[in-house]
DNA sequence: GTCTATACATCGATAGAC
DNA sequence: GTCTATCGATGTATAGAC
């Protein structure tokens, strides 16, 4: 019985990193199945068909954000420590399952066509409404600014967070939690340099351009 | 001869728009003859093939934005200045060519197995150049943190202007320069309300948990 | 410049032997 | 549980008449 469970982890897991590396339409049940080491027919045993295996990937990837999302809510911490830690989760999951990630972020297009698209887009409605909620809570506390839309600030700092499956390295020199601080700190102190006092001829110098 | 350009005109727009709604391997020679309304042998004497038309279409794009990037270069602001002008350009050209823009940052895959994708990939290099350097006349200059890697804020604000492609609707009440001015507000001075010299219990409200 | 007609590859999925 | 063998649909692209 670990054997059959094995099997369909095995199947799972190979089908995930092509989706994420190849996009799920150029990813076909017989390249899955040559990766696992089977014959394509072979696949059909274990799943009805090539959008069930889309499904699980995903449904076990929304799951696993939900549950964690439900944990930084229940802390009881403020707005800005929520907001702090709701980046912190999704860069872990994105570190832990990042093909998951890359397909659910990258093939919007392919997903909604889904026969089983209202059940996926459900779960991303409760890990929205969690966003919007730390928003909402700390723009009320006045720890938030309130002249910035807050679904305008949900939707930027949503693609700047997950979209980062992208370009970082988890396993680079820039970690993922150091990731998690600078996003954290800009997001809520901006890129412009905090004055300190008072300095002369602050940002006057000209942008030269660049030599060809 | 207006007659042919037209015609090869509106290949290119239909073609567009398809790639960007539905996915450039969704998007069928067939498909797009049937939108044109012509038979999909007719194509061919116009393109040489399908990818031919995903080139061109990316092509113009990539042009029409370093054709804007250098404009706002030449102008000798500072840094900061600077930067809003790339995130307002960037805004601009993505309202202007709506489609052109969801196929460059949806289907990163695709457009690396292409042929021609060398010839893509060396006018995103000098895009992102032109970014990386007002943010680096920025920190020296010291209007700009330099605790956050420049390369870090790149990816985060590039990803957060140009992705809102997915959910900002430029002809509705939330204008493009709208966006623009609160993109730039944001990322140079954050989220974080300004503290007004004094204010008690700033932030120690809590988040709570949404009722189900 | 568009048509008809079709070549040729590859896709998801199925039936039945083992 | 995997195999062999194959069906039917659909993809890009081509050849040649008009």
């Amino acid at each position: 019985m670990a054997e059959v469970q094995d099997r369909r982890e095995l199947i799972l897991s190979t089908a995930a990193e092509m989706f994420a590396r190849k996009g799920l339409r150029a990813t076909t049940v017989r390249g899955i199945a040559d990766a696992v080491g089977v014959l394509s027919g072979s696949l059909y045993h274990h799943f009805p068909s090539k959008d069930a295996i889309v499904d699980e990937v995903l449904t076990r990837y929304l799951d696993a954000i939900r549950a964690r999302y439900a944990m930084v809510l229940a802390s009881g911490k403020g707005p800005a420590d929520c907001l702090h830690d709701l980046v912190v989760t999704s860069l872990e999951v994105a570190e832990e399952q990042p093909h998951a990630t890359a397909v659910y972020q990258n093939e919007a297009q392919y997903l909604r066509e889904m026969p089983s698209f209202s059940h996926i887009q459900s779960a991303a409605a409760e890990i929205q409404q969690t966003w919007l909620q730390v928003i909402a809570a700390g723009v009320a506390d006045g720890s938030f600014r309130d002249d910035i839309p807050p679904r305008v600030f949900y939707r930027l700092i949503r693609d700047a967070v997950w979209l980062s499956i992208r370009w970082h390295r988890p396993d680079g020199p820039y970690s993922t939690h150091r990731l998690a601080e600078d996003v954290t700190s800009l997001f809520l102190h901006g890129f412009a340099a905090p004055a300190p006092a008072a300095r002369k001829a602050n940002g006057r110098a000209r942008v030269r351009a660049r030599k060809r």
